[in-house]
DNA sequence: TGAAACTATTTTAGACTTGAAGTAATGCCG
DNA sequence: CGGCATTACTTCAAGTCTAAAATAGTTTCA
């Protein structure tokens, strides 16, 4: 968590026109810097909602979510490439969530390297009530902006992850 | 580092166009997943790319930044309020830096309470190469979008990043 | 068949992060 | 002066995350 780079250019505001002769080397590093910041903003505020009313950390949130929305059981490695974490990581946070009583672990009889997981009555029962809350802190938090530039940052970042993605 | 929680609507492709009648409830939680992804994908590259090639952390990396930017020195408290994290995290971030000779600690006889960082001679030639290569590196993995979409993109995300701080 | 390659998961070491509690110096004000 | 709140920083416990090594089961193919 961090990204306060910005090795130069101030925050101008207005709605930065210039667009000069030769662009300012500079603007891809402030364009990173927001989008960071907003992130960030976001999933700490989330992240501190979820643990004062669920005691629930989002990296546990999220991987329930997928849960709930693979429906069937899902392998380790699956909740893996769709977190994108790494292996070791979601071990550890299935046995966190086994402790819990919130999700179940299952050795596949037709290969027993892999596991699969699932959500306890319990736990879904547990998501579906942080899920609702969730989707009214995110839409409460965004709600400066109307629904016409909600969707233009939509494309937009779904752009830019596509750029990134490619160059990875 | 999470957030992938969708619960519910896909990835639809095209410009997600519709704007119907009543208002997508799922709209923003799409947009969050895709603000999350872009800013996590772009911080996993550099933070890679970072160890790869000068053995360093994203967190030092950018707390050196502050204090290049800073000029003078700095208090551990104003490097917390400026990189928004706690002060806790601050105090090792320096201890490891110190530790490395890329920063100093000084006592301030002034308030013996506070103590100033600033960076060594080794840790400011240091952190010029390795800004110089970040700068490029963030160009980079967003040069599929050309200016204007840049510059659209980073004041939507202005506008976002404002919404949420207001109601934080 | 059996060795080598591959796949799925766990383990480990190291770093980062937070929130809460603890320590120490300073400032306020009666 | 002297107690008390405040401020600055450190320490601590718990959780998250990664990369790399280890473990174990499966597949391939000579």
């Amino acid at each position: 968590m961090d990204q306060i780079v910005d090795t130069s250019p101030g925050e101008r505001r207005g709605d930065d026109p210039p667009g000069e002769a030769h662009p300012d080397a500079t603007a891809p590093l402030r364009l990173w810097l927001r989008l960071f910041a907003t992130s960030n903003a976001v999933e700490g505020e989330l992240s501190r909602r979820l643990r004062a009313e669920f005691a629930m950390t989002l990296p546990r949130f999220d991987l329930m979510a997928q849960l709930d929305k693979a429906d069937n059981a899902v392998t380790l490695g699956e909740l893996s490439r769709r977190l994108m974490v790494t292996n070791g990581n979601v071990t550890g946070l299935v046995d966190r969530l086994v402790e819990d009583g919130l999700v179940e672990r299952k050795v596949r009889r037709a290969d027993r390297r892999s596991a699969t997981v699932c959500l306890t009555a319990d736990g879904r029962a547990l998501f579906h009530e942080m899920a609702e809350a969730h989707r009214g802190w995110v839409a409460e938090l965004f709600s400066s902006l109307d629904e016409p530039q909600q969707q233009a940052l939509s494309n937009l970042l779904r752009d830019a992850r596509d750029s990134v993605v490619a160059r990875v």
